[in-house]
DNA sequence: CTTAAAAAATGAATTCATTCAATCTTTTTT
DNA sequence: AAAAAAGATTGAATGAATTCATTTTTTAAG
């Protein structure tokens, strides 16, 4: 069996954690206290130290979370794609931008991304920028698997097409969460603008 | 003559942002104490509150004026640009990264990043956001040159590819910030065979 | 020149994240 | 099963950003 010690860790850590991720969304980030965090965990502010270097690293954990199921949702278009090299882009891309909002709001973003940029040491930030860069490489696989496909001239770089489309979608979804106003569908139309030329010129003819 | 208030305001505004700019280079944005700013501007702490929505907003300040210059450079080589795509976009976008390094650390621009993306509404980052645009701007601009003169084919959506670039280097920079062991030759030769792709198949037969 | 109104400056008080020495609990050893 | 060691928890203390009621300075009016 389990010994206790190990089990009273994981019980903490995942009470801390729903504690986090429920006032976060209550409350926002910033107004969330570690205190009001701590109790609602039946914990001490202290242990909650022991568990998160910070109050910004148990935002990025609830955040990454979620980029693993936007990741796995991925997976379900790369393994099946759409046959046309744009249609595959939006299909993908719709599939992340649409996950993206179910449990987060855009300020949950917006301070995600920001303490990742900020802290990039600290051992969520890398856990998440780790996340991107499965992302990232989930883009070029697509690419890679439409030049398999005969969809995508041979020749071209599919790795680094890949990666142009999703620092492009990337930036825009920042772009995206610091617009408290815009709309999915702006970002989504805004991005398949963009994406045209490229998807267009790597197809084969 | 301008009234006595008017330039004491300008020149408080003025010795708190040298004494910051001083300050954040010398022992880093996080050891900054406003007290210290205030200080060295010979002013008090509440002052600076009047001047600075926050700390953060005066860094951002900071690193907008740099990014005005980045701007400025920029123009010398769209103004007069290297006949091929890829030559182009080599020159304005290694001169938009040699110049980032000269006043501002990995870290300061880090820090200015998370702001402008965890505070879109302070006005700094408004301003820091709107320099980005105009970078931007100044990327589609060089495409849509390029493209009077005959190097890009005609039909091209020479925004959407300059976005495209721009939203790649911006990342790519990001990147670059993150990891502070990554040398700007790095950066650069990662960005050029991103690049390669959409500037190789842009350009005219 | 005096006085009233407006604008700025001041710094002590407040708030909150983070630290750390003391205490308690679990595991290991004998 | 008692004692020692290792691992966790605790919450009061610390330190820094931010606020705000008060005071001071400047401008405008009479």
């Amino acid at each position: 069996m389990t010994g206790l010690r190990a089990r009273q860790k994981a019980d903490r850590n995942r009470r801390i954690l729903d504690a986090a991720a429920v006032l976060f969304r209550e409350v926002g980030y910033d107004s969330a206290r570690i205190e009001d965090i701590a109790e609602r965990a039946e914990v001490s502010v202290g242990a909650f130290y022991n568990y998160y270097e910070n109050k910004g690293d148990i935002l990025v954990a609830t955040v990454s979370m979620e980029v693993e199921e936007v990741l796995a949702a991925g997976r379900t278009i790369v393994d099946n794609p759409p046959s046309s090299v744009e249609g595959a882009l939006e299909a993908l891309i719709g599939q992340y931008y649409d996950h993206s909002l179910v449990y987060l709001s855009k300020e949950m973003w917006r301070t995600a991304m920001a303490i990742s940029i900020q802290q990039p040491e600290s051992p969520f930030s890398k856990r998440y920028t780790e996340l991107d860069r499965r992302l990232c490489g989930q883009v070029s696989t697509l690419i890679q698997k439409l030049q398999l496909k005969g969809v995508v001239a041979p020749g071209i770089d599919s790795e680094a097409a890949g990666e142009m489309f999703f620092n492009n979608l990337n930036m825009m979804f920042i772009e995206f969460a610091k617009h408290e106003a815009m709309p999915l569908d702006e970002l989504k139309a805004r991005v398949s603008r963009q994406n045209r030329p490229l998807a267009t010129l790597i197809a084969a003819p």
